[in-house]
DNA sequence: TCTGGGGTCCTAGGACCC
DNA sequence: TCTGGGGTCCTAGGACCC
C-alpha cells in the first residue's frame, strides 16, 4: 500500500505555526510580487476567495473579513518542509518527496496502516505544528483520491481505501476533474463524452482512452483499477532544465536595469545547478511586458544560445545571458519580467576539460565553490558580481512577509518568559 | 497601481542517417 | 504496374503537476 500524505493549506498553516492568534482565522499567502492569492486556510477558502485570484481585485473582502495577508516567505515554508519529510521518512522503508508539502509513503512491512498513520499525523502536528491529511490505497492514483477524502471528510485525517468494494463506491462519487491527471482540457473533454466520475474513467475503453489521452490516460486508468503504474521516486533525478524568472516590482523601461535582473536570474541559474552538481549547455533568456495592461505596446522576446561546452561558472552564464539579452531589448517598452532558463543539463563529473583552458577551469571553481561556501554560511548574495546591481529598483514586491523564524537569527522568536507572553 | 514561478511528459512532423 | 525498413534527433505545441 502507498500512502499520501499532504500537509493542510501548507503555506498559510506555515504561516500559523509561530503565530498561534491566527488559529481559526482566515489567512491568505499571495505569490511573489504579492500578485495572486496562492494558498488559502480553509476560513479563507469559506469567503469564497479562488485559488489564483489577483490580490487587488480582492482587497475589499480582505478588509471586510478581517483576512491575514502575507507575502510568500519560501525560506520558511522550505524549512518547516524538511522538517515534516523528515519525520515522515522515519519508520517508513521509503519515501518520494513529491512537492513541497506532499510525500509518498512505502507502507511495506507496516501491519495496521490505519493506527500507523493517525500517530504519525499526531507526531508531525506536535514536532512542526502543521497538519497533514494522509491517504491510503494501492497505487499513487487512488492515494490521491483517498487523501482527497482524508481531508475533506476524515475527522481524523486519514483514509483508508483497500477493498474494490470500497474502492468503486468512492470512485462513483468522486468528479473527474478532481483526478490526479485531469486538468481543465481533459475534464471539459471528458464531460463532454459522458464520463464525470473517476468511476465512469476508470470503467472507460482503454484504447479509446490511449488514443484520446495517450500513454498518461492509459496508466490513469489502470491506477484507479489498483494496477500500479508509477513507482515511488525516491532518489531525486537531476533536473533537465533550472530557470529563474521573476516579474518586476515597477516598469522597467532601461537597458541597464533589465541587464541588473537578468544578471542576477542567471547568477541564481547558475548557483542551483552548482547546487545539484550539474552543468548547463544551453541558455536562454526571455523578456516581456506586461499582457494584462489595456493599450499598452506589447513585446516578448527570447533566444536560445548554446555553449560550446556545458558550465555552472556564474561569471560565464551571466555573460552569454547579457550578450542574448543585448540582441533581445528593444527600446520604448515597459517591461514586466524576464527571465533565464538554462538547460540541457548535464553532471559535472562528465566535464571534458579542454586542453587549453584546463587550469581557468580549475582555478574558477574554486572561486565559485568559495562563493557559495560564503552565500550559503553568511546570506544569500552577500557576494555578487557588480553587474547584479546595488539599488535593484526592479525588485519584488513584498509588503507583507513574515518572518524567517527558523532559517534567519534576527528573526529568531522572542519570548518572555517572566510574563508568559510572546513578546514579538 | 495591481494578474506567480517553477517543473515534467507526450506526440506529431520534419530532417536526416544507413 | 510495382519504389523498404529501420532508426535518431529536434522542435513546437499541448497537456499536466505543485
Amino acid at each position: 500500500m502507498i500512502a499520501l500524505v499532504d500537509c493542510n493549506n501548507f503555506y498559510a498553516s506555515c504561516e500559523r505555526v509561530f503565530q498561534p492568534k491566527l488559529e481559526h482565522k482566515p489567512i491568505v499567502v499571495l505569490s511573489n510580487n504579492d500578485g495572486c492569492v496562492i494558498a488559502r486556510s480553509n476560513e479563507a477558502k469559506a469567503l469564497g476567495i479562488k485559488m489564483g485570484a489577483p490580490a487587488f481585485k480582492m482587497k475589499s473582502i480582505f478588509d471586510r473579513n478581517g483576512v491575514y495577508v502575507f507575502s510568500s516567505n519560501f525560506a520558511l515554508y522550505g524549512d518547516l518542509s524538511n522538517r515534516v519529510m523528515s519525520i515522515l521518512a522515519e519508520g517508513v522503508p521509503a519515501i518520494e518527496i513529491y512537492s513541497i508539502d506532499e510525500a509518498f509513503l512505502n507502507l511495506d512491512g507496516i501491519i495496521k496502516p490505519l493506527q500507523f498513520s493517525i500517530d504519525l499525523r499526531t507526531k508531525v502536528r506536535k514536532w512542526t505544528g502543521i497538519p497533514v491529511s494522509v491517504g491510503i490505497a494501492p497505487t499513487k492514483t487512488l492515494a490521491k483520491v483517498a487523501n482527497h477524502i482524508a481531508k475533506k471528510y476524515k475527522k481524523e485525517g486519514v483514509f483508508v481505501m483497500k477493498h474494490s468494494k470500497t474502492i468503486n463506491e468512492v470512485l462513483k462519487h468522486f468528479p473527474i476533474d478532481e483526478l490526479w491527471g485531469v486538468g481543465r482540457q481533459y475534464a471539459q473533454f471528458l464531460k463532454e463524452r459522458g464520463f464525470y466520475t473517476a468511476y465512469d474513467l476508470a470503467n472507460g475503453n482503454e484504447s479509446w482512452v490511449k488514443r484520446n489521452m495517450t500513454v498518461n490516460g492509459l496508466r490513469m486508468v489502470k491506477e484507479l483499477k489498483g494496477l500500479p503504474c508509477y513507482a515511488l521516486e525516491c532518489e531525486s533525478s537531476r533536473k533537465k532544465n533550472i530557470c529563474t524568472s521573476r516579474s518586476f516590482g515597477m516598469d522597467v523601461k532601461e537597458l541597464h536595469e533589465l541587464r541588473e535582473a537578468v544578471a542576477s536570474y542567471a547568477a541564481t541559474c547558475a548557483m542551483k545547478l552548482r547546487k545539484e552538481k550539474s552543468l548547463a549547455s544551453s541558455i536562454y533568456v526571455f523578456i516581456k511586458t506586461n499582457p494584462f495592461k489595456d493599450g499598452a505596446k506589447q513585446y516578448n522576446a527570447s533566444q536560445k544560445f548554446i555553449l560550446t561546452e556545458p558550465t555552472n561558472d556564474s561569471m560565464e552564464i551571466t555573460k552569454v545571458a547579457l550578450n542574448v539579452l543585448r540582441k533581445l531589448y528593444k527600446k520604448g517598452f515597459n517591461y514586466k519580467k524576464a527571465g533565464v532558463i538554462v538547460g540541457d543539463i548535464v553532471p559535472d563529473y562528465s566535464r571534458q576539460l579542454s586542453f587549453f583552458h584546463q587550469q581557468d577551469v580549475l582555478k574558477r571553481q574554486r572561486v565559485m565553490h568559495s562563493l557559495d561556501y560564503i552565500n550559503t554560511s553568511m546570506g544569500r548574495n552577500k557576494v555578487r558580481l557588480a553587474i547584479q546591481g546595488f539599488d535593484r529598483k526592479w525588485r519584488l514586491k513584498q509588503e507583507k512577509l513574515s518572518p524567517c523564524y527558523t532559517t534567519r537569527f534576527n528573526d529568531m522568536l522572542e519570548i518572555n518568559v517572566d510574563q508568559h507572553r510572546v513578546v514579538r
